[in-house]
DNA sequence: GTGAAAGCGCTAACAA
DNA sequence: TTGTTAGCGCTTTCAC
């Protein structure tokens, strides 16, 4: 890489006026300017960004910690995120704490050290299990910003980008009531994180409070074979006329497993789930499915961070939470 | 942050000393180090990254420039990079370039300026049409090394790690042809890419030269409705019994359809697809798929990488080309 | 055993 | 208009 030193050098200049022609500052003659920069373009000289963040003590540099990269919609969030963050010149750097509270305390160690210049993550697994908050006081007592999407930790004080999870399965669920299911029962894979104990939340209100009608819920383990589970579920509740999923598996899996079972969808059972358009497109019918719309989460998660960066507050009073609403789409699999 | 230069004033000693005390250096004196690193550790003391990149003239910094994070083979690739990254103490800065050959460009522009040490990327579509390869040669030129996985530019000299896409097709094509079918299609959504090119010679290869059959191939665009045009190629094509899919959408979606048209899987169809176990369990019967061990493959890319860094050559005559096998893993969709 | 000084590449206040 | 200097945080050589 070329420096301004050698420019310098080769122009007989010295490494000041080299830098200011660059940064086109009108305290250099138009002469050397144009020599400078014709120099420049040659040798294809780029500002050593390194040395750029030493000097000006931040790297445009954003921290990225997501619990499962393979789960589609947090792929999607960072798709947002880094669409945003690069059209706001900052670059991301990916940190994945596979659902492990002590990955993820690591990645936060590893990149508080000038490698970032603040944090979006959504909370792991483990660490909500374990309602571990304190790596991340740490942190933004450190100076480091922190925003928080999806599975957020409430006691933690420092901007969000939430879902509106117990408004979107009391929806949904209202909108089967209106077709007339008199069964509907829930399903989830995700028990244990705080989205999940939301997303039930609205299924119990809209069908003990708005229907007076029995949950049925079943709720499925990380370790169990999901296709059995669902399988031996919709072969044992003969009676449920309609499935509401907390993630696309559950409802993909228990769509084609009740034609399978010979059940007409959506004539004899409608399904809903939180999931994807691809995953959508998977089924046939299509899935009908609460979108979350993941990028502008993440670009929302971004927009708040730059924001907070560039304000120069790690925290304070006014921390926001952004809600970015769910859309319920309707395909195939409901009437 | 706290800095060198706080300790050693708040312990009336030099910087230096301080610095040698936190590094084990044999010069400083017991007592001296204990109290110095008692500090430290009070203090929470992180050596600045950025100082220490600018010192060294290394980053310990991974750039990878991916095409399409919600493409699920990509993201698994992904995993394996962080992973194995991460073992060796590197971070990866991601880019996702969108299959637009303008955001790879300016991809690795932007992070060629001493924000990493080198580069792991999977060519972008519009790159691999336009057959377009200077970029990446003026990126190794500058002295950044980097190593291509799946979608690879074979005129660029560089380690690579690629997956026997031919192969992999012959060899399900053989196994269908070994199940006494008769007439076996090939369906693809990645027509334009090199890997969906190898995948369809592939299956070319055995079905004209090892069955003498004539191929029946669909190839779909990224416009068309998915769905439509493979209902109508099941629809027009009744005498098809089986299904090879260069990608997991296609393979899910022929499964789907097939069924839905009431036709028997396995029975009366073998589907085979490029496809993750999860895929195969969100199809009932299970997707009989080619698994590409991505992870494997993202390891395999951030090990020949980081050999490279450490070796200091960023392109010599011994450019390596690792395979990494597919593997036919027999579900449900096939006899 | 400890410290002073140089230097990585850059910017900016100040001097000339 | 141009150059000198200091300094960002760190390591390392060389003096003491």
């Amino acid at each position: 890489m070329v420096t301004l030193k050698q420019l310098a050098k080769e122009l007989n200049v010295s490494i000041s006026t080299v830098s200011k022609a660059l940064n086109n500052s009108d305290e250099i003659g138009e002469e050397t300017v144009r020599r400078v920069k014709e120099l420049a373009e040659l040798y294809n000289y780029k500002p050593n960004k390194v040395a750029l963040s030493l000097k000006q003590n931040k790297t445009k540099t954003i921290g990225v910690i997501i619990p499962n990269i393979l789960n589609r919609f947090l792929a999607k969030v960072l798709f947002g995120i880094e669409r945003e963050a690069s059209k706001h010149g900052y670059n991301i750097i990916t940190c994945i704490s596979n659902e492990s509270l002590d990955k993820e305390k690591e990645s936060l160690q590893l990149l508080a050290n000038g490698s970032v210049d603040g944090f979006i993550l959504s909370v792991a697994q483990e660490s909500q299990v374990n309602n571990a908050i304190e790596h991340f006081k740490r942190t933004i007592s450190q100076g480091l910003p922190i925003v928080m999407f999806d599975r957020v930790a409430h006691d933690v004080m420092c901007d969000k980008v939430i879902v509106d999870d117990f408004d979107a399965t009391y929806n949904a669920t209202k909108s089967l009531l209106a077709e007339k299911r008199k069964n509907i029962a829930f399903v989830s894979n995700i028990n244990d994180i705080s989205v999940g104990k939301l997303r039930e939340r609205g299924y119990n209100k809209a069908i003990l409070e708005d229907a007076g009608q029995e949950p049925i819920v079943l709720k499925i383990k990380k370790k169990d074979d999901h296709q059995k589970k669902i399988r031996s579920f919709l072969k044992k509740n003969k009676t449920v006329d309609a499935v509401i999923a907390a993630e696309s598996s559950s409802g993909i899996i228990a769509l084609n497993m009740a034609i399978n079972l010979g059940r007409k969808v959506p004539k004899d059972m409608s399904v809903i789930a939180f999931a994807s358009k691809s995953d959508s497109n998977h089924t046939f019918p299509k899935l009908t499915t609460i979108r979350q719309h993941a990028k502008t989460i993440g670009a929302n998660a971004a927009e708040l961070l730059i924001n907070r960066i560039q304000s120069g507050s790690s925290s304070n009073d006014d921390n926001k939470t952004k809600i970015v609403k769910t859309s319920l789409i309707k395909n195939k699999s409901t009437l």
